[in-house]
Parts: structure tokens; sequence; C-alpha cells
DNA sequence: CCCTGATTCGC
DNA sequence: GCGAATCAGG
């Protein structure tokens, strides 16, 4: 698979999220490895995250003794102020715009890169309108510490917990059961001894509505 | 060991 | 441009 305009989006989106490459790389799927993210993410001029390995540069650390004191120069230049982008007025009458909440919707990115409806939002789909910028979502505090989809790959349990739409939906999390999409405690719920077909119980129950019928 | 991102370099 | 291999810190 190569680098569509989508999964290109997906990738910024949620690599300035905050996600994690492995995050991206598994949403992204077919494939896509973690390095594929972040040498993707680093062509694309993304960058400038927190990385593990510090890069900690000969920062030209002045001796202890040297240099005892910074210049004590006439003029203390305030440290440069973060100077919050202004927000781009531009035409339109300054109306208030009290219409307007953003509320913040919380989306998640799935597989395909496409987002994901949240639980309260039902009609409207994608608003192509461009947003004046893109505020990464930062997950709902009923979420924060729970495994969510994004979370997910090919060694935690994926049984879910909860059902989706709710707001502390989530899954197990723990380590797989190696070979299963499930830790061993939920493999014991997902896989059970046949039972004769007149005493099984009609409804499967399985997660996610069962596997794919492909 | 697991994870993380950065960098390199052959393709 | 791509991404596996490698590096290096947590």
């Amino acid at each position: 698979m190569s680098w569509t305009d989508e999964r290109i989006d997906t990738l910024k989106t949620m690599w300035e999220a905050g996600q994690t490459a492995s995050q991206i790389a598994d949403a992204l799927g077919d494939g896509v490895s973690r390095n594929a993210v972040i040498g993707k993410a680093h062509r694309l001029g993304l960058q400038a995250r927190p990385s593990p390995v510090k890069t900690s540069e000969p920062e030209a650390v002045a001796p202890v003794a040297a240099a005892p004191a910074p210049a004590p120069v006439v003029a203390a230049a305030p440290p440069p102020p973060p100077a919050p982008e202004p927000v781009e007025e531009s035409e339109t009458v300054t109306a208030p715009e009290p219409v307007r909440a953003p509320q913040p919707i919380l989306r998640s990115v799935g597989p395909g890169g496409f987002l994901r409806q949240a639980p309260g939002e039902q009609q409207p789909p994608i608003a192509p309108a461009p947003p004046r910028r893109l505020v990464p979502a930062k997950p709902a505090p009923e979420i924060a510490g729970k495994t969510s989809l994004l979370d997910l790959n090919d060694r935690i349990c994926k049984w879910p917990l909860g059902h989706p739409g709710e707001p502390d939906f989530h899954f197990c999390g723990d380590k797989v059961n190696p070979g299963f999409p499930y830790c061993v405690q939920h493999c014991g719920h997902a896989y059970q001894a046949q039972l004769p077909r007149r005493d099984r119980r009609p409804p499967p129950p399985l997660p996610f509505g069962g596997p794919r019928v492909r």
C-alpha cells in the first residue's frame, strides 16, 4: 500500500495528536511498520516530538568555575513570549459568532484512516469545511488510562469492555495469550468447547459482532 | 525485554 | 520517496 492522501492525512492527524508511531502504524494497517510511519513523518516535515533518545547537544556547558553567573547586561532581555498565533480575522464583519461553540468532539481514527463518529454525533458526517486549525482531540477523561481503539496492537487483549458508543468503552489491554487476540482469561470466554447442537445457546455472543465473514 | 523516536542508507 | 536496519534512551 502506498501513501495515499488519506493515509498521509491520518498519519499527520494522529502524529500531531500525539499518537505513537506504533499506534499510527497499527491504525493504518496494511503492514505499515512504525519505521515506515516515522520515516514518512520526518519526510513530511512533521517532527519535534520528545524522543526517548535525547540529542543532548553539547550545549557549550560552561565549566562551573569558569562562568559563575550570566553577564548582568544592562537590559536583561525577557524570554521571547510564546506569542499565540493571532487568529486570522479577515473579511467577514466582526460578528461575535455566538452560535458556533466548538464542541470538543472526540473522534477516533479507524483502521482505514476514517474518522469514526462520536457517540452523540449520529447525523452530521464529517464536515469537509476546513477548520481553521486542527486541534488534536485530547482523549476524554473517561477514557484516560483505558485501552482505547488506538491502543490496540497485536500483543494486547482486544476484549471489549462496555459497549461501543459508551463513554467509557475500552478494551481489556492485557498481554495476549500468544497466538490469540485475547489474553488468557478472555480466551477462556472466547473459545469454549463445542456443545452438542441441541444444547447450544442460540445467540453466540461474540464481541464486535463476531469475526469478519469473508 | 518491552517500549519509544532518530538516523542511515540501499533500494 | 520509501522503509528495514540500526541506534540509543526510558
